[in-house]
DNA sequence: CTTTAACCTGAACCAAAGTTGAGGTCAACC
DNA sequence: GGTTGACCTCAACTTTGGTTCAGGTTAAAG
């Protein structure tokens, strides 16, 4: 082991704005705007400049990760609140907040796959046929939805011949 | 059989833009917009006002669906635009630009499974190892890469620590 | 022939997730 | 101590997929 070299960037224990940009990715444009939203934070140097800790990191790097599940960053923000501010969060807590993305992630799979499924007898049958399908049925509404313009979305597909 | 009755707006051989509306569940101005994209298209009555083709029912069906997949509405004209223009498109027609959605759907079932299966790791260790997991790599390119920030990104999040 | 519902256009607005640019300051190297 | 690159703020702009509103026309029903 040996002694941390201020020199280097990932030595430093505080980062700027261009140290964090250049080891997370993420344009500096970005992390003002995140800093903007709430997701990061920083404090500032006497000539206003910014100082990152080097756990903010981790959380562009769950910020990002986030993203890619598809998690809009308001969520994002929301879940990363939760995270305690009197010390540095340990991987218990990056679980934690980790577990729900997973959860979200099956539920769209599977949501995936089953729209996959009837695209395939859609395409098998060439008619996009609604009654058939729900292909057109965004969140499974039809079945709570009664009698109405949704009725007649699906009679009027039906009636469209060939 | 009985002969089409043209009180009833689903026999008649041209709808307005309201009964396109009811029938697809789409609203007007969302019908207008699409028109405005070039994703279907209208004759002009003396009054100026739109008559759809009852073949734009199953057009704006379409497109919803392709829009359930996940495709950008850009993407859906630009497969609109393949049809043939000089008759009404055939179910085999549909079938294959169908295809393409369903290979789409493929990919991304199966790329969110992996960053499934990265995350059940990640939550696993809590660490959100990015040398581990890939996970803050969007679309796998990190092995193309070489060395760069990209790099720095994986050693700076490596020597993060807990 | 009047009333009313449906239609028309164009412009402005919304959210998300940033990017870009202008104009100015800070800091580190030689 | 000057030059250069990194930093600062604020405002405006981008894209996608629309909605809403204002002001005006058409068409169908009574």
């Amino acid at each position: 082991m040996e002694a941390p070299n201020p020199a280097v960037p990932w030595d430093r224990d505080e980062l700027t704005v261009g140290d964090l940009a250049a080891r997370s990715g993420v344009s500096v444009s970005a992390l003002h705007f995140y800093e903007r939203k709430g997701l990061i934070t920083s404090r500032r140097t006497s000539g206003n400049q910014r100082r990152y800790r080097r756990e903010t990191l981790r959380r562009v790097a769950f910020i990002r990760v986030s993203q890619r599940v598809g998690i809009p960053l308001a969520d994002i923000g929301a879940a990363l609140a939760t995270l305690p501010g009197d010390r540095t969060p340990t991987a218990k807590d990056w679980r934690r907040i980790s577990q729900a993305w997973h959860d979200d992630l099956d539920a769209r799979i599977e949501q995936l796959s089953r729209l996959r499924d009837h695209l395939t007898d859609c395409i098998g049958c060439g008619c996009l046929s609604l009654r058939r399908c729900t292909l057109t049925n965004p969140h499974d509404e039809l079945a709570e939805a009664g009698p109405g313009p949704r009725t007649l979305l699906v009679e009027g597909l039906e009636s469209d011949g060939a």
